[in-house]
DNA sequence: GCATAAAGTTAAGCCCGCTTAACTAAAAAG
DNA sequence: CTTTTTAGTTAAGCGGGCTTAACTTTATGC
């Protein structure tokens, strides 16, 4: 029998182990590029949910509209995003990805999954199908809980 | 027959829902505390690997020996880390966790934990097993790697 | 013993992210 | 048509994190 308090074990050794290794990862990137972590996840964030308003940028990011509105503008600065006027409601901006924020946010997400591929070369035959199975039934249930949520 | 292919597909997927949810929690938690992200990950380091140097924080987080000792000193301020001199080597200080610290990092584990537990309700019961094991996999091939490195 | 290296600290200065407050411009409400 | 609300910008000011540069103190090499 398996009890509950082994898969959350499992689950919690996992996730040390896991976020240790792609927290490091990730800052390190970020920082690689010059961008502080606040600018890197607006990018993050346009490449995930697509093109939004400020105000959409100041709710997920919990900071008021004159920080959004800053930090959007170094962003354009920077040349890794666009804004530009909704037609339909000319006080509204939308900004989005320009080809080189993609270009950035494709290389950051290769230097992620750099690791994750040598963790798959580690796994014997055998394991890999369980693997695969697992991590779709861990998938789908996190699923339903965002959307729960 | 599984492709590697499909294995790297399921980790990669995988780990873009985890690490969505488990980054927005942390960071919210580490806001809700009042101390900076980088504050907050030397409480980790200090939880994770115990008491260390100066040296050790500014080479584990790559920043100059004074800016560790300042963000260090924000910490003693806090009343989140402790530092003490190394008898053995009276240049050197020592800094670790003191029971507020302790306490702070326990509930922001808590915090991250609630999560996992809700996902763990979502899984069938003859899912469960299998995913226990999967997870003991992939821990395992995750330690091996870093211990290589 | 004396020069040199090593571990930390302190201070000045920079950029960043954030907030509040005062603003512009456009849409919605009445 | 006027008032109010909504979306966003700009500026001043604060605290944080980081760096360099100049230090103190302790250990090491010769």
């Amino acid at each position: 029998m398996t009890t509950p308090v082994q898969l959350k074990e499992s689950l919690r050794e996992w996730m040390d182990v896991f976020m240790h290794r792609s927290m490091r990862g990730w800052m390190t990137f970020a920082k690689s590029t010059g961008l502080s972590m606040p600018q890197f996840s607006v990018l993050m964030q346009l490449h995930h949910r697509g093109p939004c308003g400020m105000s959409e940028i100041s709710e997920k990011f919990d900071i008021t509209a004159a920080a959004a509105s800053q930090l959007t503008e170094k962003l354009v600065q920077g040349g890794y995003i666009e804004r530009t006027e909704d037609p339909n409601d000319r006080r509204a901006k939308s900004i989005q990805l320009t080809p080189k924020g993609k270009e950035l946010v494709e290389v950051g997400m290769k230097e992620r999954y750099r690791w994750m591929d040598e963790l798959v070369s580690k796994l014997s035959a055998e394991d890999k199908p369980k693997v695969v199975e697992a991590l779709q039934v861990l998938t789908e249930a996190a699923r339903q809980l965002d959307k729960a949520t």
